[in-house]
DNA sequence: ACCTGAACACCGTTCAAGT
DNA sequence: ACCTGAACACCGTTCAAGT
């Protein structure tokens, strides 16, 4: 790859970051090679598709939430490590507007840029709840793809401005199913031995 | 009204009906006024932005889910309404593609067409919900606006065809959680009688 | 090799001209 | 009163012409 070009990918990358998270996943194209300096030819030359694009925009951020699982696993007990890693990635998403779409679709479609990411990153989930599961402490019902799919959904409430500020909550009442908590009565603290737990 | 106009009224609000069914909530307006075979400009004499299109188009399945909540309260235990009514409120919302976000935004927006109707959809789900809670049938830490965003993010779930397949058990796994109620093992039917329920 | 922007076919929206 | 489509300023995308 020649110096300029690599300069020209660079620079698309950086204006596509700020452009996205200013005007969420259906920024317009021509706004980004504006703010690249750079023709529209070349952009298509460098990212033939919006979703390209958005790919490398997003494999950074996908990479490090399946290396993020990796240490928490090795961190934390079975259910902290799910939970912290399901509020980050969740921020994670919300930080690229409206992508959460394009990143589920690429999901079950091998030919999409983003494919391989995706997968990377409901594998990392995926071994989080199978540790919790294992552990007895995570609900048997549900697989990766079914948290993938309750990050998306809390991704997207996050992008409504109507809503954002209740995610965190509604998160938590979605961990607690997960989890088969029951942290109902705020009063009460979870050291209260009040659940049987016996096998 | 004249009589050419209210026929152009109804041929609009037909055709953006099978339009947006197809396309989704950023369904071209040209697409809707040729299908209406109407110009441009008599559409947006009737429907000067997108969102009093949508609006007039919504309004009617609103209004409909408001008064089916009624039926529901009348009809039903509160825990079986409040059930009921929120599986036919996703199925409702996810007639229309990609609305949920524009409707969600009208919610907090008295200037927005939208504002009535999301307004008195919500109140309708606060109802049952509050007659469950007084009923000690379900949680009491959350309210109308937090149902009302468990639909959107459902509704968004049904609208992702990679996950589409799932929503119904999700949405089953939100409710649980909602009606404090503990349905873990699938094997186990809920007709045994393991809860107490004395008055 | 790589870059560029005129060119094409669209889009949402407006408004002068029609009946 | 109401309808219409040319006109404007955009958009995504391509491709012949340049270096």
């Amino acid at each position: 790859m020649r110096a300029d070009a690599r300069k020209n990918y660079d620079q698309l990358l950086a204006a596509a970051r700020e452009i996205v998270a200013r005007d969420g996943a259906g920024a317009s194209m021509r706004d980004i090679a504006r703010q690249a300096g750079v023709g529209f030819g070349t952009m298509y030359r460098h990212f033939p598709t919006r979703e390209a694009l958005l790919e490398a925009l997003l494999r950074t951020g996908f990479d490090a939430m399946a290396a993020r699982a990796d240490d928490l696993e090795a961190s934390s007990a079975p259910d902290e490590a799910l939970v912290t890693w399901l509020r980050e990635t969740i921020a994670a998403a919300h930080a690229y507007r409206g992508v959460t779409a394009s990143m589920i679709a690429a999901i079950e479609d091998p030919r999409s840029a983003l494919h391989g990411s995706c997968v990377a990153m409901r594998s990392a989930g995926a071994r989080l709840l199978a540790q919790a599961q294992a552990a007895g402490l995570a609900r048997n019902d549900i697989d990766g793809t079914d948290l993938f799919a309750f990050v998306g959904a809390l991704a997207w409430l996050a992008d409504q401005p109507a809503l954002a500020p209740r995610t965190d909550r509604l998160a938590g009442i979605i961990v607690e199913a997960i989890l088969m908590r029951d942290l109902r009565n705020p009063g009460v603290m979870p050291s209260e031995p009040s659940s049987p737990v016996d096998g």
